[in-house]
DNA sequence: GCTATCATGTTTACACTGCTAACATTAAAT
DNA sequence: ATTTAATGTTAGCAGTGTAAACATGATAGC
């Protein structure tokens, strides 16, 4: 016996978006199959997100929230370089294994995250966590350390992108020497790759 | 007075795709809107492009021709790093400003670039130039060139993404400390900044 | 030159989408 | 108990990608 009212459409409206954008792709997604989904008419969806980037947001939000876990380490005081190569890997970790979530987050399906509190908050607080490892790596001042960090996340975020690119362009060069399989090393060698570019960038 | 046939519909419909994606964003472009604009019934585009996406493809091979060229510098011989910083900013400058057409060329909106042979070509061939240019700065081994490669384009890339979103996001830390403001610090001293990053990576 | 063929264009139609407006039900506030 | 606001439904519009059937006209072989 279904009672009129659903309850607690709104969450799991989102959980389900959530899932269903990892699974398939934002693109895929549809008010109406999501409305379906959760065995409500197809207008529901409407009572609790004005637009549907709207609920872009909200999975882009949890997102985030996912994201600043897997990117958080347990580390009271000193901060060193071997942390923040692991906070590097975690990040491209959870942007391949996540990523049409990822690229809700970070491509353009959500316009304005001012329009979108939460995913503002959740959004700079992962960045804030990024900026509070940098700070207990070394006493920079405050420009630096954000200059750092900037440094780090463009550096993560743009292997995420190109190591996930670069295995769907295809690989006709010669053994070894491609895309693909350099590629492919830096992947499977993360750490390393991390670890000189990351020196580069700290010179200590 | 018009005749039935067009001429050269195709052409022309790459041409108008490629202004419509880069002024509202591939995800306004419609095949419908596209035969309006060139003055053609609505399923006439059908003829030269089999779905939407291998419209989208045609305008990302455009895009990397057009990224080739961007990044493309006059150098016989020898290459030093202050080519390569300048192959990065104009990397970057394309990025940022033509990041629609970016994002159809980097997004997921072609699923598989294999299924599009020019695609792939003009894609290859971006890197391909890149990775010339690496063998020119220093004589290293295939293996460590591509290397080298894929680490500036991944900064690059990852550059464009970070600059993009953040401008996006808002700043409400500290003046001047925030990772708008630190971005922008950035963005307008990306010649510093790329010199920086890329003489850890080519330590010479 | 005549005709068959094929590339290219049109018309019609279907299933799907985001979204709005008007209405129904029920929980919460007065 | 009555009003009100939140949450649900129904019906419908305008727009989308795409397939099928048909129309037109350029081109190749006789």
């Amino acid at each position: 016996m279904k009672s009129y009212h659903h309850g607690n459409l709104k969450q799991e409206l989102i959980d389900c978006a959530c899932r269903l954008c990892e699974r398939d792709g934002y693109t895929k997604l549809s008010i109406r199959s999501l409305a379906k989904e959760s065995g409500v008419s197809q207008t529901a969806p409407y009572r609790h997100f004005e637009t549907k980037e709207t609920l872009y947001a909200s999975v882009a939000t949890e997102g985030f929230k996912k994201l600043s876990i897997a990117c958080h380490i347990d580390a009271d005081k000193k901060i060193t370089k071997k942390h923040l190569v692991e906070i590097g890997c975690n990040y491209i970790e959870f942007g391949l294994k996540n990523a049409n979530t990822y690229d809700l987050m970070f491509g353009t399906a959500v316009g304005n995250f001012a329009e979108y509190p939460e995913l503002l908050e959740s959004a700079n607080s992962t960045y804030e966590n990024m900026r509070l490892s940098f700070s207990k790596l070394a006493s920079d001042s405050d420009e630096v350390i954000a200059y750092k960090c900037i440094t780090l996340w463009s550096m993560v975020h743009g292997l995420v992108g190109i190591l996930r690119k670069v295995q769907v362009v295809g690989d006709d060069f010669e053994e070894g020497v491609g895309p693909i399989s350099t590629a492919s090393v830096i992947a499977t060698n993360l750490e390393d790759h991390l670890d000189k570019v990351l020196t580069g960038l700290i010179q200590n």
